[in-house]
DNA sequence: CGGTATCCTTGGTGATACTG
DNA sequence: CAGTATCACCAAGGATACCG
């Protein structure tokens, strides 16, 4: 029966395949979730709890962000459902960001993530010196 | 001298901005956890909780890592103090990796948010499908 | 096996200018 | 105020080849 080997493989292939998409997109969506620029946003948003956050001061509030980045990220994350976004449309506009309940708890963990930074710090720091220290006596004995 | 070329007023902002950021490490701390690979190594080697791991099975591991970029990212984490790196001089070679308690701790961390994203997925591909759809709507309104 | 060195492409990023 | 559009750049990242 040839087909029946031509069917397992297909079987075979879809299960690889089913394998390969449940690790995959997890991969990319935690990928997505560990930018840069998200995780600072949604800190920035899940810090000012369930208060809403202009375009302006979430821009101040964040160190080193480009407008375009700001506003590329704001539109990847309310895409994906993480950021509520309301326009009032006054002269001059007025736009609003807020996390949703589903970013919400994003911005607990995230939070946390950023907690532990400013916590370890100086761990970090300490470790990074001594192992250039060792590092450029290592190079010198050469 | 009375002109100032566009290459002075970058270096002058970028002190500037080297400046603020002595000022406000933890972004740069933060920016550093939230890469992409690191977020993938790190989950990895807390999932093997205290087994290390050999660089070929993190590679197998870590879906589209290139070795260049798994090297460099393991390389950062030793120098932060987030990984232990042991080589023994077999031949070949055997080097194997794991957690330090530092890391074991934010590796913690960085596994409830990749859980995250796994329990989360399906939500976040609705929402961007809806999101996805209503622009098309829009788009073809206009 | 576990890298290092090299080249080369891609796209992330910032600067600038314009709009509603 | 809150963007959009465009350009220009450089470094991140992948592919390849080689080494201990």
């Amino acid at each position: 029966m040839a087909t029946r080997t031509a069917e397992a493989r297909r079987e075979e292939d879809r299960a690889a395949y089913d394998a390969f998409l449940k690790e995959c997109p997890t991969s990319q969506l935690l990928a997505r979730i560990s930018d840069k620029w998200v995780g600072l946003i949604v800190s920035a948003l899940t810090e000012a709890e369930n208060r809403t956050m202009r375009y302006s001061e979430l821009g101040r509030r964040i160190p080193g962000v480009s407008q375009k980045m700001l506003t590329q990220t704001l539109r990847s994350l309310e895409r994906d459902g993480l950021v509520d976004r309301t326009v009032t449309p006054t002269v001059p506009a007025r736009v609003d960001y807020r996390l949703t309940d589903l970013g919400g708890n994003l911005g607990h963990l995230l939070s946390s993530v950023k907690e532990w930074a400013e916590n370890h710090f100086d761990e970090v720091n300490a470790h990074r010196e001594l192992h250039d220290a060792a590092t450029a006596a290592a190079t010198a004995d050469a």
